[in-house]
DNA sequence: CGATGTGTTGACCGGGTTCAAACAATGTGG
DNA sequence: CCACATTGTTTGAACCCGGTCAACACATCG
């Protein structure tokens, strides 16, 4: 076993073990989400705090003047609510896009808790300190790759989301349209399908013969050399061959 | 006074009481900085949480293939180092733009030091959670708005900070260069340099006499309006007169 | 079956990058 | 003090990536 599947076991154990601990510690509400349900709304005051058992939820922040963006892609452990804390309202809506269990618990709770298990409190800060590095990381990602790119970035990073949870990643069912996508990302629903298509033609990427949003990943590093390839290097080849 | 001076007033009260609860249950390092030091490494173990007493601090985001980012400003009542909370080493370099003073204190003396005053624990976990609807609110410009509207609310929301710490807003100094700005907001040196022109041809902003760095903001709500005149709008004047 | 939502691909265009030149501000050493 | 180098800023001109508009392909579903 090498160092990243020990790294990913750990991950999903570290999962698993948190949500045992919080199942423990406190009282939870469960409930059944499916797509389209929202988890909570900009705007509502803050209460609770969420963590996925199962399922697919994506966070969009909105703008007054109507402007709307994808902030988040959320999976099995992740938490939601954080932004909240700050100024008693939550700040953006959390969309689940796929059928999942959502456990909620109130962040008053949670702290009277934390105070007799210290160990949750370190669950709490270290699920938000992942969330503040993983937006930097998005941000970068936004600023200094270009389209394809980002495609690529965007298509490993879900791959190792799915890693971390002790999933297979070779397949991935894409639960987003690519308008959806396209808004994650930053750029058009034309340009999220074109850049598919090149990873494809690539044989970066391919589909399943059914239906265009099963992709199959022969190889993950592909990925990250399709994006090295995107950019100065030259040397490497992103799928240039038309 | 209207409710947005109450509401600047509250945030530098906020601020201040912070601190100075900050300094009356932990012991802190003070440190005086000056334009390049750096606060944290990337890559750095983990022990210590900083906050700016004064001063001005950027945060830059390094990926593995050499891309670099600035992902964060930060100012007065900023706390800095929350990436290294989950991975046990910062991940992002912390960079003074500006000669000012830093306080750190270790991480698990702050934790040791909530159990005894649990307000401090909702003002690191504010802290975080601010910083994480910052970094969502910056996503959704990045993706959403034009290059001369990005740069329009990047002064707009550096004024706010200044604002929010009861200073006066009608004058920035802007202590980045047109390369770092640009790099901030994911555009190039030249594509600032002619949004800033833009601005001014249209009185949004005026330059002070002497150098290019200080600009003087005659009317905050001047830069929202160009804002949404950039936009689908069409309406608005966005500066357009050539 | 048509209707609707989604995905692909092409042609064209425009905002932003790239390349280049000139200018401004600030130092540095003779 | 000036000559000169260095760094940062502005502006122009050409190019190109990605957006826009449009047409078509496909799937699902009433």
């Amino acid at each position: 076993m090498n160092a990243s599947t020990a790294q990913t076991v750990n991950a999903s154990q570290r999962i698993a073990e948190s949500m045992s601990l919080l199942r423990e510690a406190l009282p939870i509400q469960r409930r059944v989400v499916h797509a389209g349900d929202t988890l909570y709304q900009a705007g509502e005051p803050f209460t609770q705090l969420f963590i996925l058992n199962s399922g697919f939820v994506k966070v969009v922040n909105l703008a007054a003047d109507g402007r709307e963006q994808v902030v988040g892609l959320h999976f099995r452990g992740d938490w939601l609510g954080f932004d909240g804390i700050a100024s008693g309202h939550y700040g953006c809506d959390a969309i689940a896009m796929d059928t999942g269990e959502v456990w909620s618990f109130r962040y008053d709770a949670l702290l009277q808790a934390c105070a007799q298990k210290p160990v949750l409190l370190t669950l709490l800060h270290e699920a938000m300190s992942r969330e503040i590095g993983r937006d930097r990381d998005s941000m970068l990602a936004l600023c200094t790759l270009p389209a394809d790119a980002r495609v690529a970035d965007f298509l490993r990073n879900w791959a190792e989301a799915l890693a971390e949870r002790g999933l297979r990643t070779d397949q991935i069912t894409l639960r987003m349209t690519r308008a959806e996508i396209g808004n994650y990302l930053g750029m058009t629903l034309e340009t999220v399908s074109r850049a598919l298509s090149r990873l494809a033609r690539g044989d970066v990427i391919r589909f399943a013969e059914k239906g265009r949003r099963e992709i199959q990943i022969p190889r993950v590093e592909a990925l990250s050399a399709f994006i090295q390839g995107c950019m100065g290097g030259g040397a490497a080849n992103p799928a240039a061959v038309h």
